[in-house]
RNA sequence: GGCCCGUUAGUCUAGCGGUUAGGACGUCGGCCUCUCACGCCGAAAACAUGGGUUCAAGUCCCGUACGGGUCACCA
């Protein structure tokens, strides 16, 4: 009885993703995903001057990596394939039916030409802004019946009194007085419609139900409500979501470190993590009817979220975006995740330092303990950096630290270390205690100075787990120059 | 400036007329410890402001301040 819920995603190509549009593509997908509908993500890339197939695949590689799959639209890869019965999902492809929707409003009466220059137009509102008053377009142009030879762009006639209501999903109840609106430009000059006009005929086309987008488009909705009126359309559910800020307050921008959603990925943040910390920013999941009350609840599989998730739930005001929670949400996910489904996360850390080869060509359960050790890492970057130094042999020591470890009394411990076969955990344990007991020493001593012949520093995994992952030639090795 | 929106600790938030205003991150203190980290225990920390309405207001209404969005032949 009900339409099935269709949403979507329409970012322009116009440089990276922007962590902003991430959330909001998060929300579509998890209110589409909650109700079985459809995402759709369509390029939006009317803005010649800067669109290019490029930016194209950066969306498509930033929503792939986040995990947010779209059930209609571009064909990865192929900025002219699409999948889906409402392609093409490129508004550039799509002219025929602007036009011809333009033609329709044209021949209602609904639309008209003006005439007015671009430079004309501009000295009004210069003039209007000189006299302190507000500039509207004066709709002198609307019975002029303007032959379509002169060169005209084309404004849609919007309503002289009333107010036009939006039913906001997340803002409530909005109402603007139709005098504050003025006859807007649906199609320029040249025949190519603008923004406002493409989404209204995209949205219908495409059936989408419920436009969530960011709320700087709130002012624009009453222009668009007025378009689908004249078009004949029924309204969509529209849900307005606040925006993101950095830490001063404004806008988040690359001023506040990471804001595309590859540097998410560069400096080592798990997809699952990024999703559960956009998601929970200006929005609450209600598990069994209550906000998360305990560090357990507040850590929210994806299934709970598409669960739980509701657009009438969301955050009316802008909120901050905390790096620091997402490093530690982050954090949790390390420590519970399987290796299996951190390893290929990793892996982009050591394609990054050129390592990728000597990562591939550890078997598994090596790859198991070099994770399972390192559960504590706030990042991936973290981790690669203290596993790093299995692959680039140790760094040159600082002389203090071999002054204060490398002691004549903990020199013959090491020889003997060298010397042991067994690397099983266990045995390894209980060998080297017996020889720190020999020689009267501390684990702290012992292993101190192991991290430091290992390393070439004083930080590495559990000692034991170190020496099981170099194995016995590669201890033996970097021991060799200090017994 | 016009129109619109917002305002609970440093941050994200719970709250939907009666609570010692709850949780999480972060911060600070302590414990644990083979390094880094983790973990555990504890602490400080908030209803922007002024009027109403009401027996009772963070919660409802109005004003003020502050912040934001938008006013293009950009998206």
């Amino acid at each position: 009885m009900q339409k099935p819920v269709v949403t979507r995603f329409a970012p322009s190509p116009t440089g990276m993703l922007h962590i902003g549009g991430v959330r909001t593509a998060l929300f579509c997908w998890l209110y589409a995903r909650r109700h079985n509908g459809t995402f759709i993500l369509r390029v939006e890339d009317t803005d010649l001057t800067r669109s290019t197939d490029d930016n194209i695949r950066i969306i498509e590689e930033g929503m792939d990596w986040v995990g947010l799959d779209w059930d209609e639209g571009p064909v990865p890869g192929d900025p002219n394939a699409f999948r889906g019965p409402h392609g093409p999902y490129r508004q550039m492809l799509r002219m025929d039916l602007y036009r011809a929707k333009i033609a329709e409003l044209l021949d209602k009466g609904l639309a008209y030409r003006c005439e007015c220059s671009r430079e004309d137009l501009d000295a009004r509102r210069k003039q209007a802004d000189a006299e302190g008053r507000p500039f509207m377009y004066d709709g002198r142009c609307r019975d002029k019946h303007l032959d379509p030879s002169t060169p005209c762009a084309i404004r849609l006639r919007m309503p002289d009194e009333g107010e036009i209501v939006l039913e906001d999903l997340v803002k409530g109840r909005i109402a603007v007085p139709a005098s504050s609106l003025d006859d807007w430009i649906i199609a320029r000059q040249d025949g190519t419609p603008t923004y406002n006009f493409c989404v209204v005929v995209d949205d219908v086309d495409m059936g989408v139900t419920h436009v969530v987008r960011g709320d700087d488009h709130v002012a624009n909705t009453p222009k668009q409500i007025v378009l689908y009126r004249a078009l004949g359309y029924d309204l969509p559910a529209f849900a307005h979501v606040p925006m993101i800020l950095g830490k001063d307050k404004q806008k988040l921008s690359k001023r506040h470190g990471a804001a595309s959603i590859t540097e998410f990925r560069d400096e080592g943040y798990l997809p699952v993590a990024v999703r559960l910390c956009l998601a929970k920013l200006g929005w609450t999941p209600k598990v069994d009817g209550k906000a998360a009350e305990s560090v357990e609840e507040e850590l929210l599989t994806d299934r709970q979220l598409m669960e739980t998730f509701d657009l009438g739930e969301i955050q009316k005001a802008a909120a901050v975006f905390d790096i620091d929670k997402l490093k530690w949400i982050n954090q949790k996910f390390i420590q519970r995740l399987d290796w299996t489904e951190i390893a290929p996360h990793l892996r982009w850390q050591w394609r990054m330092r050129g390592l990728e080869a000597a990562w591939d060509a550890t078997s598994d359960d090596w790859k198991a303990l070099a994770i399972g050790c390192n559960k504590n890492r706030a990042t991936l970057v973290e981790m690669a950096n203290t596993l790093a130094f299995l692959f680039t042999g140790p760094e040159a020591p600082a002389e203090a630290d071999v002054a204060k470890f490398m002691t004549p009394a903990v020199r013959p411990a090491l020889r003997e270390v060298a010397a042991l076969t067994d690397y099983a955990h266990d045995a390894l344990k209980a060998d080297v205690e017996a020889i720190l007991a020999r020689h009267g020493l501390k684990l702290k001593d012992l292993a101190q100075a192991l991290r430091l012949a290992f390393t070439g520093k004083l930080v590495s995994p559990p000692i034991f787990d170190t020496m099981a992952l170099l194995g016995r030639e590669a201890v033996c090795a970097r021991l060799e120059k200090w017994i």
